[in-house]
DNA sequence: GTGTTCGTTCGTAAATATACGAACAGGATT
DNA sequence: AATCCTGTTCGTATATTTACGAACGAACAC
């Protein structure tokens, strides 16, 4: 077992990833992003869940900094936060240019090398 | 409250993001891209938690689908499962695509819509 | 003020995730 | 066969996640 942790990145990377890993946020994420408007109200008409979960799913998200809402009146605007928002996609493309498909791709099946079936 | 269920790849996408909500996962994922070869012991070595917990953390996205193992003799070795890696990698590109950065920006704050600091 | 509406927070329950050491099992070595 | 090596599984503890209804508070309408 290493005694070193996590470099930063990988931190970064994983924590949108736990924000991302419900299907109810997914659908957040979405509905934000095609929306210019963006109240609860129709965020929680669109999700199969009780209003408690889904302002809980909203926290989540603001927690991970991937949305940002503000209150407006009675109601609360929600919105994807930017400028996190870049990040979290500069990573995911990052770590995706990492992990090309076909690297281990051989002629055939002899090498001593990796040939997981 | 809607009825409707999420979709098929909202579901998908949200277990490959839970998968890799984790960043002793997104160790593991790029380890794995790193090399060619893959044995348990030198995935163990890398990170900084127990034998069983790595354990875990591969069975995990061994069931996510992410990666595959085959036992060879004393050993078990590891590779990214390129097929579904794939299709992860295509539902995170497709995800990204549809939440482009700046499409609420507008010239100043002079707009009723979404504004959230 | 009284009542309404909108969304959050509280309290709670059940399931899942994370972590570890110990025990185990299957192949390799002696 | 006895032992060693490698990695999984078991048992366990603790923390987090997911979900809901009920209660609440803040702004608006009357």
């Amino acid at each position: 077992m290493a005694n070193n942790e996590y470099t930063y990145k990988q931190e970064r990377l994983a924590r949108y990833a736990k924000a991302l890993g419900n299907p109810a946020r997914i659908a957040i994420m979405e509905f934000l992003a095609a929306q210019d408007e963006c109240f609860f109200g129709q965020l929680h008409e669109e999700l199969p869940i009780a209003k408690a979960t889904c302002s809980q799913h909203l926290s989540e998200l603001k927690d991970a900094g991937l949305i940002k809402g503000e209150i407006d009146g009675l109601r609360t605007r929600y919105c994807i936060d930017q400028k996190n928002w870049k990040e979290c996609k500069l990573l995911f493309e990052e770590f995706i240019a990492k992990c090309p498909c076909n690297r281990n791709k051989r002629p055939e099946g002899n090498s001593s090398k990796c040939n997981c079936k």
